[in-house]
DNA sequence: CCGTTAATGATACTGAGTCTCATTTATAAT
DNA sequence: ATTATAAATGAGACTCAGTATCATTAACGG
């Protein structure tokens, strides 16, 4: 996790995502204070899928005198941005925060177990395209969610 | 908002679908209960994209002595049963509830003033197939997200 | 290095959603 | 119809995720 391969103008986006993250914040008028950074590292180090709770416990374990609030303020300004997106898992009354990586993320959620399988390809970028153009909007992510039964679930549900 | 041209065609069609949704119920062995229809005819009635407080609202004016407890379980069992889906509009705490009358839901939010723009085309029905091939799960129903800036939004932003 | 102002941390607070449990009600069997 | 029974309910106390407030701090442009 400490190589520092930026400097790079072409791929290694692991790395370099955290440093885009940081210029994204920087463009849209927002300070890159030590509270905003540490979360941007803590969101890519745990991966998604978390709870706030998740968040609040390791930002916690970083630095100690990061408060709850900025933790709070900082997911919704993450969400805006688009760099992190709150879904549900399950019927839990808390949200389950997802990374967006590219702009985008994908999975199946089974209803009977809450089992999340993720999956990359959509195939959406025409449809983006075409809403674009229609609806005069500008797009700069999604998320796709499918609902079922995981293949274990099938299997049961079939008794 | 936007003209949302769903379901106009055929009006009967929205009294089947409270009754479909009946019939899941009870398919899935849980019991028709006053309060789960009054639920089902409230949500229908309201039409999606309101939070847990509307409908608690609703119910209440239709009939008063459905408890808090109910309301949220019921929101939960059509959750699971992939009648309704909670999503995220803005970076509310509180979930606002979608229905998916045909399995699926599919909008537009604005990251910036969060309008909800919904279309209908999604084009997802092979992606749906492959998934379920490929995952071995079976597929019911999708939320379908695209974060981005609305017209308006687009231009202010342009400053 | 300084001034401005956004952002912060502490903490009290709010209220959405949950839990518990005695009571009711939908449904199937008689 | 009557009854058995297990699921579902309503009441209301409770929890804790998320918010509001505000005095203090620190990012960043000049």
């Amino acid at each position: 996790m400490t190589e520092d391969c930026q400097g790079n103008d072409t791929m290694s986006h692991l790395e370099n995502s955290l440093e885009h993250h940081k210029a994204r914040l920087r463009k849209a008028g927002y300070k890159l204070t030590n509270a905003r950074i540490t979360m941007l590292e803590v969101l890519q180090d745990l991966g998604g899928h978390i709870t706030s709770a998740d968040v609040l416990d390791a930002v916690a374990k970083v630095d100690e005198t990061i408060g709850r609030a900025s933790v709070f303020r900082t997911l919704d300004l993450l969400t805006q941005l688009g760099i992190i997106r709150p879904t549900y898992i399950g019927t839990s009354q808390t949200p389950t925060y997802v990374m967006l990586p590219n702009g985008h993320h994908h999975h199946v959620i089974c209803t009977h177990c809450n089992r999340v399988i993720e999956f990359e390809d959509c195939g959406l970028g025409e449809l983006e395209k075409k809403l674009e153009t229609a609806l005069g909007v500008s797009i700069t992510g999604h998320l796709l969610e499918f609902y079922g039964l995981c293949q274990q679930c099938t299997g049961l549900s079939a008794t």
